[in-house]
DNA sequence: GTTTGACTTAGAGCGCACTCGAAGTTCTAT
DNA sequence: ATAGAACTTCGAGTGCGCTCTAAGTCAAAC
């Protein structure tokens, strides 16, 4: 485990010393290697993966940064598919064509989603600390 | 679909004439009626459900009640099983034991969790509220 | 009386998101 | 030099929570 990151120019979208292997991403990002390759094979990265001589993958700063919002969409139960359109966008993007428009309404329409999330589930835990408390009433007899 | 509903007198366990079916209940829960039967399935109800004379399903407010807090653990993500637990504790309670201090466990457990899954998607949201903040920006030029 | 439609059962099927297995290669440490 | 850990690919397997199908019953509407 090399800890000496000789840090790498901002910008630099090139694989370089700097970069980390699966196995140090995963734990960044608290999810398995296994996960990685997966959501790489289903085409959710935005461009392809370095590697090092020995063809083990090598995740650059760029790398990192995308899969860090990547998690947080699944964390907010975007579905595969709907990440993998994302995706696709900025790739267009990266190809001169401009889809900013197109991104920023999926990811407005996602924030709707999330917010109704939040709603429910902050409902939901009144409900259960109501159950709690009268738990707790029941068993404080005074 | 019978509207006229003669209040059920509260506390009454037996079906009665102001019981509903499972469409209404599907209805009002927001869940299909293929869902309701799955969970009737997989034990997660309290008591059998009352039928009709047509061995059609009568809901009672009671059922209805409990429906409503089981699905509230689901939209918290409470796995199937464990609902299953928290209703096998309430059966065995209903025949002299007391099981609360499991039943208070198991619910400040789930409390806890939700807690950690409201932080979460709090913290992913606001991260989407920047990205969608700086797509913004950079089309408003002013 | 016949049709329509909601209900019943048992069991199979499905979609999603991983998760793992196998067999082979490469890095690291001794 | 060699052992063991970590990586590689490809494809199959898993777990969860529904979701649907088929064949049949029953009640109400026309």
């Amino acid at each position: 485990m090399t800890l000496t990151a000789p840090a790498p120019q901002p910008g630099s979208s090139a694989p370089g010393l700097g970069d980390l292997s699966i196995a140090e991403v995963a734990e960044r990002l608290g999810i398995s290697a296994h996960t990685l390759r997966y959501y790489e094979r289903e085409g959710l990265l935005l461009r392809p993966v370095g590697r090092a001589s020995s063809s083990h993958r090598r995740y650059t700063e760029a790398d990192l940064t995308w899969l860090g919002f990547l998690t947080k969409l699944r964390l907010t139960a975007m579905p595969i598919a709907r990440i993998k359109e994302y995706a696709e966008l900025v790739r267009r993007d990266a190809t001169g064509e401009d889809t900013e428009p197109e991104r920023l309404a999926l990811l407005r329409d996602h924030r709707t989603a999330v917010l109704a999330q939040l709603d429910q589930i902050t409902q939901s835990l009144a409900a259960i600390d109501f159950k709690i408390a009268s738990y707790e009433e029941r068993n404080t007899p005074s």
